[in-house]
DNA sequence: GCCAACGTTGGC
DNA sequence: GCCAACGTTGGC
């Protein structure tokens, strides 16, 4: 079993609108290394930290599983949805999904700030924090897993 | 709202 | 294949 984190704007779709739908396709994914590892890499099972962008309070909110494998983004192909990509052929998807379901929300999230606190430590390595990084989906380590679960309420 | 970092596109 | 222009991400 692999671990991850994907990241979500809140008002787009946050973890209170997971928890209230239970599972989610997770489409909108536009970036290749981010969908070869959807696509290559997750299975069924595997957990997900699901993590705040772009808000007050960046940071991982909770945890989700991975509840199917990679499938097309239909997205892709509807002229009128907001990631519509007239190159992905339904014939050919360039596009993938998986759909994510719901574990559990933290009573308080580990923020970015407190993360960048590890840098130079334990979460040296977490692609989350290097600078400049703009990937929305990416590996986490067993380590670091247990790790940030330990610093979450 | 600003802007640095990065990915993608397209002319050559 | 290079690289400038452009669009997007996402923290602040």
């Amino acid at each position: 079993m692999k671990f991850w984190l994907m990241k979500s704007e809140p008002e787009e779709f946050g973890i209170e609108d997971l928890k209230r739908v239970r599972t989610e396709p997770w489409d909108g994914v536009r970036n290749y290394q981010a969908r070869n590892m959807m696509r290559d890499e997750m299975k069924k099972g595997d957990k997900v930290f699901f993590y705040h962008s772009n808000c007050d309070e960046p940071g991982v909110y909770g945890v989700m599983r991975i509840k199917r494998e990679a499938y097309p983004d239909h997205t892709a192909f509807d002229p009128d949805d907001k990631h519509y990509d007239p190159k992905s052929d339904p014939d050919n998807p360039r596009w993938f999904m998986v759909d994510v379901g719901y574990v559990r929300k933290f009573k308080q999230p580990v923020t970015l700030r407190t993360m960048r606190e590890y840098t130079e430590t334990e979460l040296r390595d977490l692609a989350l924090l290097r600078r400049g990084n703009r990937l929305s989906i990416m590996p986490v380590t067993p380590a670091q897993w247990e790790f940030i679960l330990g610093l979450a309420k």
